[in-house]
DNA sequence: TCCTTATTTCGATTATTCTCGAAATGTCGT
DNA sequence: ACGACATTTCGAGAATAATCGAAATAAGGA
């Protein structure tokens, strides 16, 4: 991950309503949510929504996927990683004490089970 | 920390400029760097720079102290701290494994010294 | 096919951010 | 007090981002 995907990351963040939303879809983990769905929670016009999930779809911070007639969008931990592990990297100083991995809850949960009974 | 600091902060970090001179900032730890070194090692017009510096300034980012007659800037890593702990806490999913600390490296070797003195 | 629902794209407007030269400010040495 | 240096403030123009209604697209059901 170079310097300007990190800059476009964090651009997208870079906003009250944008970080509503991609906290919203952290706490939904892998399933995510319809476009609707936030847009009502939020209570935003859909045009507005569509224009910041835009953003953080072009970031890369969230995925999309169709489920019949609803738009599913969640977060991309994978992505959210990379960042986290540019900033540790780069803008934490050189004497890091360890570096946080980012996963949903339940996919913890499922390695945390699969490893007990492995 | 609150969301709105937070949106601040990223918002100070996602512009390539800004990103290299916060960066150019964490490498030199809590010494700091005088904004004419700083301009003149990223080819900046003072007064680009001075905008700049102010933005990661108003976001906590860095500190600012005269010597003289030149201005000194620095990283405040307790802010950057702050600001992954946040990430870490809301943007980074329930299973987080760790959390990172942010410290400059020469202060890490003398509190590594400390506890080995000690 | 036609209607309804879910969401996006378009387009126009407003707001914010960026850039950087010129002038002002603060500090030191003489 | 004056001149030189380091940096900031001011101001105006250019570029980019945000907002959101109205029209367009996509998918499912009658």
């Amino acid at each position: 991950m170079d310097g300007s995907q990190v800059v476009a990351a964090l651009g997208a963040l870079a906003h009250e309503t944008r970080l509503r939303v991609f906290r919203m879809l952290v706490e939904r983990g892998p399933a995510g949510l319809p476009a609707g769905v936030i847009a009502e929670k939020l209570d935003l016009p859909p045009s507005s929504l569509t224009f910041h999930l835009q953003q953080l779809l072009h970031a890369g911070l969230v995925t999309q996927r169709r489920l019949s007639r609803q738009l599913i969008y969640a977060t991309d931990f994978a992505a959210m990683n990379a960042v986290m592990g540019y900033l540790t990297e780069n803008c934490c100083g050189s004497d890091v004490v360890c570096v946080p991995v980012c996963r949903p809850a339940k996919a913890g949960k499922a390695a945390a089970q699969r490893k007990r009974t492995a």
